[in-house]
DNA sequence: TGACTATATGAACAAATGTTCATATAATAA
DNA sequence: TTATTATATGAACATTTGTTCATATAGTCA
């Protein structure tokens, strides 16, 4: 056999070509891995649990979640960076909402996986 | 108006309210935001990626990814434990794969979006 | 203009994370 | 039993991350 031995010389090469060969773009699981950390966060999933509902200014964001504005506006600024939400401005306050209906259904499917669990 | 000043008795009540009103289970919210964390990371979602195409053991996934046997072992350990990943044993080796096709819809879903982008 | 409000942001600090190294555990074969 | 191989795991260390605090920016209104 081929593969008894795990090192350089005995892998099971066949295997391992195969699935190089299948594997996808690496900078596109990059990217990917990127989105997911976004949302792997308690705070940051449940912004995105409020913009599900309504899109909403930092301060109302920050009531609704029982926490301080600058924390809420640096994970806004990190989800808007990693194209998780976008923001347009109304007079003095900012409003924010999830950038479209893909992250949407990211969440959502992910969401009823979990409540399945 | 009774939205224009951030503090909590300027709120908008009724927005907050209804948001409130609508948002999802915290703990689900929580279990997602641990299943995002548990795949965004380069490393893990590299493994997931390569398991997608085929079950493997720990030695050559190793090689695949070009990384070390104790970083990849480590690193499997969590997406077990997170539910992410399920193993067999055949003899010396264990074998990993996906632990279900609900969690390759989840990465599979993610990863065309980010394609696209 | 100046006062007030909403949001953004840099620095600091503690906590969490990921890899490496050394070693332990467990299976196989002689 | 001993030797070899596959995998797991604890500790250490450097890096990353998330919150807080103080302050800056920008819009509104008088």
């Amino acid at each position: 056999m081929d593969n008894i031995k795990c090192d350089v010389t005995h892998v099971n090469k066949e295997k391992v070509e195969y699935v190089q060969n299948k594997m996808n773009d690496e900078q596109s699981v990059i990217t990917t891995a990127n989105l997911f950390k976004s949302l792997g966060n308690d705070t940051r999933l449940k912004i995105v649990d409020v913009l599900i509902q309504s899109e909403m200014c930092v301060c109302d964001i920050a009531v609704v979640l029982d926490m301080t504005q600058s924390s809420i506006s640096h994970q806004l600024s990190k989800m808007k960076k990693d194209g998780v939400v976008v923001s347009r401005r109304e007079g003095p306050m900012i409003y924010y909402s999830i950038k479209d209906d893909h992250i949407k259904d990211i969440y959502l499917n992910a969401l009823s996986h979990c409540v399945n669990c």
